[in-house]
DNA sequence: GTAAGTTTACCGTCCGGACGGTATTGTCAA
DNA sequence: TTGACAATACCGTCCGGACGGTAAACTTAC
């Protein structure tokens, strides 16, 4: 039945996502995944047929969660909008997730170049902040800086604390067009 | 001979460097680091007594190269001189070594913890440009802002490019104390 | 001659993936 | 409606290669 199979897929993905965290995102193994999902090595492979493709998906899958927090909004089009919306989902990220995204990290172990899609994205992503931005300069600032957090949180560094954080993104805020 | 010694080891560090960027930072192998570096795999685990040995050598090169750029100047007992040395830093870097420090990214794979040295280091390193800032809120914001671009290098992304990088830096100089 | 540096040979383990099976569900002609 | 025949979802085993690490012998340099 289709809703059991893909919740099955979707166990699959947690559990490496999981698993990358704990053990080392060079280290994860498709026993490993199968078995915290409660499924056998076999029963993985029938999903994804090779742990490429499982990677893969794990990209494709954060990306997916991304995209969706950024298409709800109207805001958009308003000047500055799309910036102010991407301080709003790093904010949040940053609150609720405050665990690497270690599915990242173990496709960019076993292969670089499973990043490209999430490459394409950032570039053309930039280009539409940039676009829609009272300050060009400044539009370039916030998503670096934005993606400083996100490095934060993919090595695991704690430098920028909780209140830092609301510190420079009140700063940002301050410095956008209004109701952006 | 002491010099000899230094050297291999030297070696085997670039080697390693220099496959985790070729083949994946998880796909990093004493046998092919060895080879490299015109050594045996023996050779090798002579100079580190296992992989995590090498890796941990690895993180630890990659902060004293860091430490080493930020040690020279008088300029950080000015105001905003710590930031602003930085700057340079971060910009000296991206222009002569847009390859991804994958030596990190090895580690990463390899266990997480490895990362520590380096997660102390940083912190530390933000309270001091905070502690020696004008502007605390848009030190806080330019430290990120060049952590975004490191990120950009480790993920080989490569949404800024040099002209966008440069604007962004002349806004963030403009904004600093001056002769900072 | 001895210690640092390096080699060669080898061991054990882990892991990706192939493969052959099973059970449940769905489809459809007679 | 029912029996034949798939398709879907999953299981368990096995193999071969890759890889980390050990041990012992060899080679300089002093």
């Amino acid at each position: 039945m289709r809703q059991e199979k893909i919740s099955t897929r979707q166990k699959l993905l947690r559990a490496a996502e999981e698993l990358a965290a704990e053990t080392g995102a060079g280290h994860l193994s498709l026993e490993a995944v199968a078995a915290r999902a409660g499924v056998s090595k076999g029963g993985l492979l029938y999903h994804f047929r090779s742990k490429a493709e499982l990677l893969e998906a794990m990209v494709a899958d954060y990306m997916e969660r991304a995209a969706a927090m950024l298409g709800e909004p109207g805001r958009s089009a308003r000047p500055d909008g799309v910036l102010s919306a991407y301080l709003d989902i790093v904010e949040d990220e940053c609150r609720r997730h405050p665990d690497p995204p270690a599915g990242l990290l173990a496709a960019l172990a076993e292969d670089p170049g499973m990043l490209d899609p999430l490459r394409r994205w950032e570039r053309d992503f930039l280009a539409r902040i940039r676009a829609n931005a009272s300050d060009p300069a400044l539009a370039a600032l916030a998503f670096l800086a934005m993606h400083g957090l996100r490095n934060m949180r993919l090595l695991n560094i704690d430098a920028v604390d909780d209140a830092t954080r609301a510190e420079v993104l009140a700063w940002l805020r301050a410095r956008l067009a209004p109701q952006g």
